[in-house]
RNA sequence: GCUCGGGUGGUGGAAUAGGUAGACACGCAGGACUUAAAAUCCUGUGAACAGAAAUGUUCGUACGGGUUCGAUUCCCGUCCCGAGCACCA
């Protein structure tokens, strides 16, 4: 009998889904545990092996958890809707579900042969109009809803409506829009679309006009996070801003709450920094300076976060998209005006911020008075000024502010230096230390010292406030394309319309095309009769994150039709409790899904305010490319080792018909036609190949199948060996050579219990010496799983094993925990083990077996001593004894003698079972 | 530019409340079994020097300093690599 994997790995996989060993329900009996993987994309290309590295960790502790007792929920689905479906189906005229389906029937064989312990029952796919009934009606919530800042929480639109009637809008400090003051009686006289008009700026979900990413090649706008260095994240298209009514999520209600509770989880620090820095959460003042034009003045608002600088203001800039460029731009100025802004428009994005080291600007005519100098100071234009944040206008401090430097200096403006010595003949002085000079009533003190005098001063003064602002901005939540969730929303008289619960979910239309129509429209523009009781209903779809932002929810009631998730289930399950994928969704799908989950914990259908309780971040598996060295002008290829004797081509070379960098050279002639009558130099009768690490990608010929890697060595291994290649959260190459140690081992597993063909585990009691191989296993194997140290455990299991070989073990009271503990990693191999040892139930239900510390406990350690930190020889002492006694022991000792023959002892370091050391 | 990680053999990587650096694995070399191969098993493997050998000595965790009986681990400075953010006032 020798560890048959295939078929071993083929009958549990037909176990496991006959007797649903996975399935899992709602048991109050037992503690729960959600694990969670980020569900995928399931592309066209399949699986390669990077893809599970994330799995088989979070199935690894799933697998672990349950022999701790807990009822573990371990689901997986589909992150269907999304651009790469739409672009293949524009090309090639096929329907977005028909090669959706294809591809996740791919991703569903590849995952079921790696023998996760997924509950397949609770699948969920977010192209399923039953499960995007749920996504729409989120929105449908978002959309009923306002913000109240005061309560810091999500409200009904009813609400807001009745204090309107009553008192108009004065009193509300709500997340919104611009919105002009009214009263109550004044509210009363508006039109029907005057007060849709209003309640729009106040919902949560909201229609607005906005400067948005638009992405031509694309035909679609797209979210911040979508978008890279001017170049859409998908495809890599440039990006150009434009002014566009769209669907957005107010987002930016919950900036604060976002940020504090990431207090609460336990995420990576990087990956919460990342979304620290997203947030951009910074305190400072709002601030009026009056600015006149010359014929009229005006008071214009600024942000700063150094009000301790005002002194400093010798100029004011406005970002060219501001509204006050109008205004304050007189009539000496305004044909450089409209030159520079006509200009500035042209430029996309990225040729913007390629212009950083110049600066760029236009003076309005306009003046503005500081108001601590009181001096007379002009307005500006200036691209480096962004429309979207603060106020779109900034008082400049040239000697404190690198940017404003760069500019004060371009157009000759005055730098006045504020702080004591501090050198501005070449560049600004950014630091926010030291002190105070030429600054009126703040001189002699420190810059920390004089910020909130300032402010504290602004503030007396009248003339602004402290304020705290946030990067984070609303979501846009339309896309002009085809493959995502219809909205649920039709246009009465122009007027936005909700659906309401029973009429969802609006499924996705046919259309003849998956192009936007001739006239620009969204692709559902050709939909027939794309209409709600005779009204037109919205064309555009929801963006790729809409679905992925609950369905950590779904999953945890899956089939129920009347909500989202059911509160019995909601409030066994609650939250994640471990979230594992990648680092690239930190900006995007982590943040909106917070959002999600808080807005509805607001209304009160979730009872948790965080959805991910810890989050690992897995690394990327990149690929281990291979080369043949092609000597110029032939068909003839050289050896690694004697290719500087050459003139070489670099080839990429499937890494499938290489072994260790040798090259298989019989499958290289039959690889493609023009090498069939290659010849080779050879080094040491073996063709031997380069390599490099690069990103695993077709064109470079390293992609690697989990399928090849299953059927060469079977499910176990490629799970163990993804998790010996270094620690999971670390970015590392994908190499084949290696995987034969791990698969070495499992066959020497195997072994102990089957020799020669024979089941040779025996009844007979473990000696001590045996037992300390097991517990020491046992305790190595648990801590380092819950520090997601796998890699390590790997180590411990090989070494293990080696020990029992030595010691000749085939003991049962050893070999069945060590089964268990197995387990988790190499399942298969395990569950055949388990029940050769007799047992009727899968190894699943068993119980990881308890840490006995007496086991492990030696009677004697031998202690290395050294003199003066160096080694010199070993000294076997009884454990238990005290420093004092080991001291003594030690000036007994003969070698002791030996290495003392001239110093004398100063002191005697003795470090209890690590070390002694002795100083002279 | 700012923030966060990280630099250890031929390779992937172990080891940090400071205590035998290089676990485990790959690769390589040698050996056993075999007609042969595969499989399996055993031995060696950081570098230099000395020795027939056992063994010993010195150097060695990016570089330069510091604290300490003792530093891969702590502190200061420098260099390099990776990731993220980037006109956010």
């Amino acid at each position: 009998m020798e560890y048959n994997f295939l078929e071993i790995e083929q009958n549990w996989h037909r176990y496991w889904s006959e007797n649903k060993t996975f399935k899992v329900k709602t048991d109050s009996s037992k503690p729960k545990f959600y694990v969670l993987d980020m569900f995928p994309y399931p592309s066209g290309a399949g699986l390669h092996v990077g893809h599970p590295l994330g799995y088989i960790a979070s199935d690894i502790y799933s697998r672990y958890k349950r022999l701790k007792g807990f009822n573990v929920l371990h689901p997986m689905g589909y992150d269907a809707f999304g651009l790469p479906a739409e672009q293949y189906a524009i090309q090639t005229g096929q329907h977005p579900t028909t090669t959706t389906e294809k591809n996740i029937l791919r991703y569903r064989e590849q995952l079921d042969r790696i023998g996760f312990s997924y509950d397949w029952s609770r699948e969920v796919r977010t192209c399923d109009p039953s499960y995007y009934k749920w996504t729409q009606w989120a929105f449908l919530e978002m959309f009923s809803h306002w913000y109240n800042k005061k309560s810091q929480k999500a409200r009904p639109i009813s609400e807001l409506v009745s204090i309107f009637e009553k008192a108009g809008n004065s009193e509300i400090n709500a997340a919104s829009g611009e919105v002009d003051a009214f009263t109550s009686t004044q509210w009363n006289t508006f039109s029907e679309a005057e007060k849709s008009a209003i309640l729009m700026q106040y919902r949560v979900a909201y229609l607005g006009e906005t400067s948005v990413n638009w992405c031509a090649a694309l035909g679609t706008v797209l979210a911040n996070d979508e978008v890279k260095e001017g170049l859409s994240v998908r495809g890599g298209n440039p990006v150009e801003q434009r002014k566009m009514r769209q669907w957005q999520l107010r987002v930016s209600a919950y900036a604060e709450r976002l940020l504090f509770d990431l207090d609460k989880v336990e995420w990576s620090d990087s990956l919460k920094e990342m979304q620290r820095n997203w947030i951009g959460r910074s305190e400072g003042a709002e601030m009026i300076f009056k600015v006149s034009n010359g014929e009229q003045q005006y008071d214009l608002e600024i942000f700063t976060t150094r009000a301790d600088t005002v002194f400093g203001a010798t100029f004011m800039v406005l970002a060219p998209e501001s509204e006050w460029v109008e205004k304050l731009t007189t009539g000496e100025q305004r044909s450089a005006v409209e030159e520079y802004l006509v200009n500035a428009k042209k430029k996309t994005e990225r040729e913007r911020m390629a212009e950083t080291k110049k600066a760029s600007g236009v003076f309005t005519g306009s003046f503005a008075v500081n108001p601590f100098t009181l001096q007379n100071i002009p307005v500006w234009i200036s691209e480096y000024v962004l429309a979207g944040y603060g106020t779109g206008a900034i008082m400049a401090v040239p000697a404190h502010d690198s940017r404003d430097y760069t500019f004060a200096r371009q157009f000759d403006l005055p730098v006045i230096p504020l702080i004591e010595g501090c050198d501005i003949s070449s560049a600004s002085f950014d630091a926010k230390e030291g002190i105070m000079c030429n600054s009126g009533f703040l001189n002699g003190m420190t810059v920390k010292e004089a910020i909130p005098a300032a402010i504290n001063e602004v503030e007396k003064l009248g003339i602004g406030k402290k304020k705290i602002n946030f990067r984070l901005r609303d979501a846009i939540f339309s896309r002009q394309r085809y493959w995502g969730e219809p909205f649920p929303i039709y246009y009465k008289d122009g007027m936005a319309m909700p659906l309401e619960l029973k009429n969802l979910p609006l499924e996705l239309p046919e259309v003849d095309k998956f192009l936007p129509t001739e006239s620009g429209e969204p692709p559902l523009a050709r939909a027939e009769n794309w209409i709600f009781e005779g009204y037109p209903l919205e064309k555009s779809t929801m963006p790729g994150f809409a679905g992925s932002s609950a369905y950590y929810l779904r999953y945890m009631d899956p089939s129920n039709s009347n909500e989202l998730v059911g509160k019995e289930a909601n409030s066994y399950w609650r939250n994640v409790d471990l979230y594992i994928g990648g680092t690239e969704h930190a900006t995007g799908h982590l943040i909106y899904s917070r959002f999600w989950n808080k807005f509805l914990f607001d209304l009160g259908y979730v009872c948790e305010p965080e959805p991910f309780k810890k989050l690992i971040n897995q690394g990327m598996i990149q690929g281990r490319s291979n080369f043949v060295y092609r000597v110029k002008g032939g068909n003839t290829f050289v050896s690694l080792g004697l290719k500087e004797k050459y003139e070489t081509t670099e080839i990429h070379v499937d890494v499938n018909i290489v072994s260790n960098d040798k090259l298989d050279i019989a499958a290289f002639k039959s690889w493609m036609p023009e090498y069939e009558n290659a010849e080779f130099i050879l080094e040491n009768g073996e063709y031997v190949c380069g390599w490099a690490v690069e990103k695993m990608s077709k064109s470079m010929f390293n992609v690697v199948n989990p399928d090849i890697i299953c059927t060469n060595y079977g499910a176990d291994t490629l799970r163990m060996y993804e998790m010996f290649l270094g620690p999971l959260e670390q970015s590392k190459p994908w190499d084949t050579n290696g995987i034969d140690g791990v698969h070495r081992f499992l066959k020497r597993f195997w072994r102990l219990f089957i020799q020669k063909e024979v089941f040779a585990v025996s009844e007979e009691k473990a000696t001590a010496k045996e037992l300390k191989i097991l517990h020491k296993l046992i305790k190595k194997v648990q801590e380092d799983i819950e520090n997601f140290s796998f890699n390590t455990s790997v180590s411990a299991f090989m070494i293990a094993t080696n020990d029992l070989y030595e010691v000749g073990c085939t003991k049962r009271e050893i070999l069945e925990p060590m089964t268990i503990l197995l387990s988790p990693f190499a399942p298969h191999i395990c569950e055949e083990l388990w029940k050769m040892l007799g047992h009727n139930e899968s190894i699943s239900f068993a119980t990881f077996p308890e840490y006995i510390e007496a086991n492990t406990v030696e009677n004697s350690f031998e202690y290395p001593v050294s003199f003066n930190g160096k080694l010199r020889f070993k000294l076997t002492l009884a454990i238990g004894l005290s420093v004092k006694e080991i001291e003594a022991a030690v000036l007994e000792d003969e070698n002791t003698a030996r290495y003392l023959s001239e110093s004398t002892i100063k002191k005697i370091i003795v470090v209890p079972n690590k070390i002694i050391n002795i100083v002279c």
